[in-house]
DNA sequence: AGCACCATCACGCAGCGTCATCGTAA
DNA sequence: ATTACGATGACGCTGCGTGATGGTGC
């Protein structure tokens, strides 16, 4: 009976002995990467790894170069790109007539990619701008000492009415809750 | 019959008429929040959205402050928090004892929220970098002349061999493919 | 009476997580 | 023979999308 299932995630214990052979198992693909055994199943089931071969008890077998793909999927993953767009970036090359032709469709795919990267890392950092924002004037709720007003009265604080700019999350966060009547 | 079912889209198309009591429907909560139906009732269904009430027909009607609640929600969804992540926030000030608890819990949430972007956007700047250069190396195979080459000799092309620092995604997007045999 | 709007099931999908059970590797 | 590791189902979950069908608002 198993106790305990093991349940399948990988982290980085420092080096386990390399294969003679130079091939990767399902494990070591997983720890390198960072992902779990599970992932590395799914996406050859998804089809855009795929062992070099199975060993003879079926253990999956992969090469390096396999794992430098893991890697990319990863890396595209973490930067928001389905596993569909990720299959077209892959098979760009492998699409093409000609070089010429398989620079251009790569260096558009790519393009797209960026300026998509650039969209989101603005959006983030205008959401982290209004986080610090909202970090400002909380920092001044803490020193308050209108401990009578507490919960229902913070709106008319003088913490956030000598404010110019309360920030939408405060409001939200800070907000009076009249929710939870009536029911 | 309904032919093309409309598709719960909810695009902005300017100012539809406002309401007498300042009331919200559903609709105008998706539009003024880039959201859809599904995602505002979603939302109420997973409770950390509600109506101030429902009208003589059942439509849902929100108030203002469960707007900006909306777009709070939204907001941190974009900023990659779990729906149970924004619920904790938003139910900071509910749970707290008293106002200096409240504020110091607010605090330490949001420094938490606040790291975790400045994470990602390090990420996501790292992997911009990474395309950058990527792109970099592909403009140059777009003016290659070796059309001999092409498909299986990129890896000795001159272009390849004259960089000190390929990167990891180029290999990977102009490596050979020697996969599709053996089936 | 008409038309846009809304409500309520109900099913589907990506991208895995999480057991459970059993076979392999060395 | 032990111990860690891997394979193969199978079901679960989040956060919605996408109809279908029928009621509401004005």
């Amino acid at each position: 009976v198993t106790e305990r299932a093991a349940s399948d995630r990988q982290s980085d214990k420092s080096e386990g002995r390399e294969r003679s052979d130079g091939l990767l198992t399902t494990g070591d693909m997983a720890r390198l990467t960072g992902n779990t055994l599970r992932t590395v199943r799914f996406y050859e089931e998804a089809g855009i790894l795929r062992p070099d071969r199975r060993s003879a008890g079926g253990h999956r077998l992969f090469s390096q170069r396999e794992r430098e793909r893991l890697q990319f999927i990863s890396d595209m993953r973490t930067a928001g790109l389905s596993l569909d767009e990720i299959r077209v970036l892959l098979d760009v090359k492998v699409k093409a007539e000609n070089g010429e032709q398989a620079a251009k469709a790569a260096l558009a795919a790519l393009d797209r990619r960026i300026t998509d990267l650039e969209d989101r890392i603005a959006a983030l950092s205008r959401l982290k701008g209004e986080l610090c924002g909202a970090r400002e004037v909380l920092r001044d709720c803490k020193s308050c000492r209108n401990e009578v007003c507490f919960p229902d009265s913070c709106d008319d604080c003088d913490v956030m009415l000598g404010r110019v700019d309360v920030p939408q999350s405060v409001r939200v966060l800070w907000a009076v809750d009249r929710r939870g009547r009536s029911e």
